[in-house]
DNA sequence: TGCACATATATGCAATTACATATAAATGTC
DNA sequence: GACATTTATATGTAATTGCATATATGTGCA
């Protein structure tokens, strides 16, 4: 564990950077120029479907997706606020909240996920071997915290 | 180029994201904490000092950082005010402006630049092997814009 | 030359985010 | 079982960002 960085690893770091923030800004692009919201509303919406009926608090949501703890509170109220959620007191801890997806909400992420999709493949998918997107996914997995499932 | 995406691509996109959020906040974190400002605050002083003492245009920042005009033009604004650049009429097209850093511009980078670096080994050198940094920016370089010379 | 269009930068205003702190319930300690 | 500590969530206020548009200069072309 050297104290300096080499020229190759910080390129690696600045072209991660980079990619990923390309990424991202051309799908909030494409969601939002359709009248849509961002990613982080869009994972949102995923995280809950995926459970659904179930419901999530937002301590595990926000482990989930690495969001900030008092934007992620607005973010939620923001989407109950619009009704693709809805939270309810929870039974077994009476600090918390759940967190789950409505009707509403499970048809916007199916009318989100085409678009998002679309742009993964165009500037991403098309743009990697499915080898080394095999070894993309495991270099980069050793550096991003546990999800506990 | 399919337009479906399968498990493993969207998999490195995933981890893609995360990894570079997870580093970059913790970047962040780690600068705040010793009262220093941002990332972005930080490519514009180390990009200007690579090139000091000539001065760089917005637009030729934007395009290497990837950050929006509008932010970046506010970014600057701050930036100059606070000492760390200069702003000087451009000589050779009346609609712009160069800026370029100040010594105390310099100053600071040289002192946001250990706090970065030790986030960077123990996030990300630390994780990674030397080889697999070399492959990681070798795919990533490929579906990043190409930032001209 | 004059005019339509493109490029470079800035800015008003609304929305979101950061930071600090609040509230309230859980948990551990004695 | 009262108290200090920790955990879960929310919120007031300031700073930043997004969006739309403004301003001013450059460029191509009839």
């Amino acid at each position: 564990m050297s104290e300096k960085l080499t020229e190759q690893v910080e390129e690696a770091w600045v072209n991660l950077f980079r990619a990923s923030q390309h990424i991202h800004c051309a799908i909030e692009r494409a969601l939002k120029g359709k009248g849509f919201p961002g990613l982080d509303w869009y994972d949102v919406l995923r995280e809950l479907k995926r459970v659904a009926p179930a419901d999530l608090r937002p301590f595990e949501l926000q482990e989930k997706l690495l969001v900030k703890q008092y934007n992620l509170s607005r973010l939620l109220a923001r989407m109950v606020a619009v009704g693709v959620l809805e939270k309810r007191v929870c039974p077994e801890d009476g600090r918390g909240y759940g967190f789950f997806i409505t009707d509403d909400g499970i048809e916007q992420q199916q009318a989100m996920w085409p678009i998002y999709q679309s742009v993964l493949v165009s500037e991403f998918a098309s743009k990697i071997a499915p080898d080394d997107a095999d070894a993309l996914a495991a270099t980069l997995r050793k550096m991003t915290p546990k999800v506990g499932e």
